[in-house]
This record gives structure tokens, sequence and C-alpha cells, in this order.
RNA sequence: UACCCGAUGGUGUAAUGGUAGCACAGAGGCCUUUGGAGCCUUUAGUGAAGGUUCGAAUCCUUCUCGGGUAGCCA
């Protein structure tokens, strides 16, 4: 879009552009980004999407989207489609002309001793992701290829024996007893696990690489398990499955991959990464890894194990919930996507953990969306104002600008009469020092629209001010020729006569401490208040015709949308208002430094 | 305990032997018919100790601290 991102100097891009400039693999870049179907796309992940993307776009490369499914115990076809669904947002207007698919229902060929399978744009009709589990035969004849080399055999102990004879760090691990079978008996063992002659956890195929090595990861890992379940893209066909060190580093290979980025955590299975591409002598090059630190952000979590638990024990509406740091929650809660992508450009890539402030994301979100957001009034907490110098049903239309930022969205008219509402907020008996709304005796700007002075404050039983009795003066209006008086507070308003009921879901953090991961029970943090929803809130108009998924910001409290995915955040009690907001995020507020509890809506 | 990785303001991230910079956050100011936006100024950093060098955040040594790894998960 507008991002023209000053050309990142991350340590990844530097080995991509050190091996395009050596001429590596012709100066092809080919990365992937390739997720586990068991749950959804969080800001963690867009990290790397960026990464992946950023680095296709910038070098004149693909980036393949490929469904790590290698565990059918674990995956689910449900998860596929949403996943490609926030893929394809993220990217959406800035790499989707990178997105490697591939022909739907297509799978590597055997050319001579090679397997590949090249990558097909977004353009091309019938299409999907790529798919681990269209190389299983493949992978089942390179595990038959390195077992003819004598470097994998059939193991026949038991997970605990195997767990066990591994050793410890610093503790070197025993061979296994079937480490020196025949390559014929090894053949016909792995076939058999193949016709699914054996039960689960009975052998397993392990590379023979070396049992007393430091990195735990190279003495003789299991490179394929038996498991009598169903596939959600193979069904009943398989009975052995890959493990991830095997599938991983050959899909890579399979695609074509340059570059195979991934996380820290698997830095120490870079050397079975690289053992088992070199040990296989295959004719093309070969892909490499290398890993960065993943993201961490303050006031919520990440694994997926804690935001699965958020939603199974039902703390949240569902993985899209607007407080969820999935793309999905994001996206409901009225996210841009290139908000996202300029937190991801801008927080870098390196190997230090690191823990990003909420703010930070929070301040793109801002950024995109001040130059976007039509600007609308809305009322939250609606306080009636009667400007007793106005005839009864005095109406008139005002002019609105609606986005000081872009001139060209041009201007709304607005309604205006006697009787008005605005933010219980604004209005002060006592008022603190400094506080430059609206006060008994005292005058305030109504935005586009006239000053006004309080001149009586009308109180309920319990002594709350219900009503202010107010004067306009009408030399004041905006844009007249006597315009132009100084008044210290503008103040926004609803005309009482034409303004709209709404809910509005105020959204919060989802705990109630920066790193809800370091306590011991993350759900025990868990905020009360994430959302509060108010209803009976006034609204312009106008706001009925904003779609919901379009950002609008509500002068002077925040930025707000209309939900537009499937699941909802369900509010507490009350009738459901017919038109629903819910705030995306709020406008930088200087009024809460000055006075504690000053904040509104 | 073994192996691997890391350490630069509050939070991130640059500087690749030559003036420690940028963003966010913080503070102060200007401007303002959004206490928004914008503009200006500013506080604050190389984990420690040695060494190499004219010169070290950067290279070497030792130490300290932090993270990762011992699934038939990914």
């Amino acid at each position: 879009m507008s991002d023209a991102p000053l050309p990142s100097h991350d340590f990844i891009r530097e080995i991509v552009a050190a091996d395009v400039a050596a001429g590596r693999r012709d100066g092809r870049v080919h990365t992937r980004f390739p997720p586990e179907p068991n749950g959804r796309l969080h800001i963690g992940h867009a990290k790397s999407i960026c990464l992946n993307f950023g680095i296709a776009r910038e070098f004149g490369g693909t980036c393949n989207l490929r469904m790590d499914d290698t565990n059918p115990t674990k995956e689910d076809m449900e998860h596929v489609d949403s996943i490609v669904e926030d893929v394809r947002w993220l990217i959406a207007g800035w790499a989707e002309d990178r997105l490697g698919l591939k022909l739907k229902g297509a799978s590597p060929r055997a050319e001579g001793a090679d397997f590949h399978l090249p990558a097909v744009g977004l353009r091309t009709l019938g299409v999907e992701p790529f798919f681990a589990s269209d190389y299983f035969d493949a992978l089942y004849e390179l595990a038959v290829r390195l077992i003819r080399k004598g470097k994998a055999y059939v193991c026949d102990h038991t997970p605990e024996e195997v767990d066990r004879m591994r050793g410890a760090p610093g503790r070197a691990g025993e061979p296994s007893a079937h480490r020196d079978r025949s390559v014929a008996e090894n053949l016909d063992l792995f076939a058999q696990m193949k016709a699914g002659r054996f039960p689960d956890g009975s052998r397993t195929l392990r590379a023979k690489i070396d049992m007393a090595s430091p990195n735990v990861w190279l003495r003789d890992p299991v490179l394929y398990r038996i498991r009598h379940a169903n596939h959600h893209q193979t069904g009943d066909r398989w009975r052995i499955y890959p493990m991830y060190d095997f599938a991983h580093g050959l899909s890579d290979y399979i695609e074509g991959i340059t570059h195979s980025l991934c996380t820290l955590e698997f830095e120490v299975h870079r050397p079975l990464y690289d053992w088992i591409l070199e040990n296989l002598d295959l004719p093309r090059p070969l892909p490499r890894q290398r890993e960065f630190a993943r993201l961490n952000l303050t006031w919520t979590v990440m694994s997926k194990r804690k935001l699965l638990r958020l939603v199974e024990e039902k703390h949240v509406a569902g993985w899209d919930d607007p407080r969820m740091p999935t793309l999905a929650g994001l996206r409901n809660r009225g996210y841009p996507a290139a908000a996202v992508r300029a937190f991801c450009e801008r927080i870098g890539v390196a190997k230090r953990e690191n823990t990003i402030e909420l703010g930070l994301l929070e301040h793109f979100v801002r950024e995109e969306l001040n130059r976007a957001a039509l600007r609308r009034f809305a009322v939250l907490r609606p306080l009636k104002v009667v400007l007793v110098n106005l005839p009864e049903g005095h109406a008139e239309e005002l002019s609105a600008t609606n986005n000081p930022e872009d001139p060209s969205a041009g201007a709304r008219r607005v309604s205006f009469g006697r009787e008005l509402w605005i933010e219980r907020d604004d209005f002060a008996e006592n008022p603190p020092p400094k506080f430059f709304r609206l006060k008994p005796g005292g005058e305030v700007r109504l935005k586009n629209a006239y000053v006004i002075r309080c001149e009586e404050v009308v109180k309920d039983a319990r002594g709350n001010p219900v009503e202010l009795r107010c004067t306009a003066d009408l030399t004041s209006k905006t844009g007249g020729a006597t315009s132009n008086r100084k008044v210290k507070g503008t103040i926004h308003w609803v005309s009482a006569a034409c303004a709209l009921e709404a809910e509005v879901r105020l959204l919060e953090t989802l705990f109630t401490v920066p790193a809800p991961d370091a306590v011991e029970d993350f759900t025990s943090v868990l905020n009360p208040r994430s959302l509060e929803v108010l209803s009976g809130c006034k609204l312009e108009p106008l706001l009925a015709e904003i779609a919901p998924g379009v950002p609008v910001q509500f002068e002077r409290l925040g930025y707000f949308v209309r939900p537009q995915l499937q699941g909802k955040a369900e509010g507490e009690g009350g009738a459901r208002a017919e038109l629903v907001f819910l705030r995306t995020v709020t406008l930088k507020d200087a009024r809460a430094k000055l006075a504690p509890g000053g904040a509104s809506g």
C-alpha cells in the first residue's frame, strides 16, 4: 500500500541477500509459511508471515503456504480453511502476488530419482495450499532410500525404552538393540509397518546417526511412527506417519524452497535437518534453515495451548473473539492488516528473546486508522442538554468535516436542535483543576455548532445530574463571521431528536497484568472487565450506514467498528441492540494523564 | 549437569574496527473548533573484568545473567 519501508536489514535478509549475491540457486529466493492446522493463526504468526512474504516480495520470489499436517491425531480440515483466510487477509494488497499455492490434488512427481512440486499463483484456477501430507508417498520412498543406504532402521523398543535409552543432555545414550538389522529385514519390517500389521507404538523407523552426540536430536531420532488413525487429507491410506524432522526439510526440498525460516526452538534441530537432506544424495540444491526469535506481546498470551484453553473454557466467545490475539480476533476488532504489517516491520527480526509492548501495536493501529477512518459523533454515556434560548422544535443542519486528515473525504450535514446528548464525563459539577469541559456557569464549544453556557443543573432524587439547562451563544456558530471566540474546551454531541440507539462494546486487555505468561495459572489474572457492554448509546444517524468491518472514529473517543465475523462476543444481559459497535482502540488521551479517572469511555 | 543461542535507554531495533542512531513509551513546549492529529525540544543505553588496536558495542579470553533442547508434538 502506501508503505515503502526502508530496506530492512535484519540478519535473515542479510543471509538471503548474500546468497543471492553469491549466485546460490541462480539468485532464486523461495520461502514458505508452514503452519500446523491445529489452531488458528495469531499475531506471532503474523511476524513469520511478514518475514517470509516480505522476503519473497523484496527478492522477487515466492512464499509457499503449506499445511504441516504430519500428525493426524492433532489436526483437522476446519483449521485449514481459516488459516488460508487469515493469511490472505494479512497479505492482501501487499504480497498476494507472492503467494505460492499448488494445483488442487497435485502431488510431487518422481522424475528420475527426484521429487518436485512447483508453485503456482493465486490467479491460477483450482488452487489450494501445499500439504506435507501430499508428500507421504515421496517421503516413504525417501525413507526406503535411507534404509537401503544403511542409514535408517526399524526399532522395536517401546516408547519408554527409547526414551530411557536416549540418555540425557550431558549423558550419552545407548544404542537400540535393533540398530544393526540387515537392510533386507529393515525393508521388510518398514513395509509391514506401512501395511498396518503392527500396533501403535510397537515400532518406529529411526535414523542411524550417533547415540553419543551431545545434540540429543542426533541420537537416532524417530523418523516414522505407527498411527492407526485417519488423516483429514489422506483418509485411511496410511498407518505410519512421518515425524516433523523428517517431513519438514524434505517438504522444503520438494517445493524448491531456498530459505526455511523458523523459530529459535528449532535451532538444535538444524543439524538433523541438514543430515537428512545430505544423506539422501538429492540432485537439486538443498534448502537452508535459519532461526529467529518468536514474538511475545505484553498483556496477552500467545501459546496455542493457552489460547485453546481460553476458547474451551469459554473465557472468550471463540477464536475470533475481538479480545483474542488471533488474526481473526484482531480483524474482528478492526485492526487493519496494514497496521499489523507495519508493526511487524517495525519490531524487526533478531535472535534475542523479546517482548513487545502492546502500545506499539496500538500505535500502528491508530496511525493507520487516523489516516483512513471517517469521523462521526457518538455519545456513549448520555447526559441531556436543553438549550433554553432556542424555541421548542428548533432544528437546523450544520456541516461537519468527515476526516481532517483527508480533505477528499469531504463534509457531511448533522442535525442540531434544542435538545442534545453530551457525554456524561464532559460535565463536572465540581471540576478538578484544568478541566476544560462543561461546568456550572462555564462555557464549552459544541463541535461544529455553538458555544454554550451551563445555566442550571437539574438533578434526580439522589443528586445526580440528569439534565443541563444551557444557553447557546447564537453568534458563535462554527464557520460564521463571529465564530472565533476563544473557549477552552470543545465537546461532541448528538441531537436528541435524531439520535440512533446503539450498543457499544468497550474492549480492554484480556488480562489484568502485563505478563500473564509469568503467572502460575494465567486464568487467575483474567480481566473481568475485558468486555464492557454499554446500551442506550446515542449515535449520529449516518452511523447506521457504516458497513461492518469499516473503521470509524467516534470523535474524541476512539476508533470503532461494527463486528463482521461469525463469532460474536456475547453481551451481558439486556436486549441486544440492533446496531452494535465495538471499540478497536481509544484515541491517545492526554486527559487521562492529567486527571486519573478522568478518561471517558 | 552437556550442547546450542543470546545480552545496546523503560520496550524493541540499528551501527558489520572510526561521532552509539531510529521507533514506541516518558518529560517539556508549540498549535488546535477532536485534551485527537501535527510540529519542536528533551530524559535515558553498549552485562562485568581483562586483552588486541591509534581507535572496540563490534575481534579474543574469562565470568555473569537470560533463553532453548532430553515427544513415537510441531
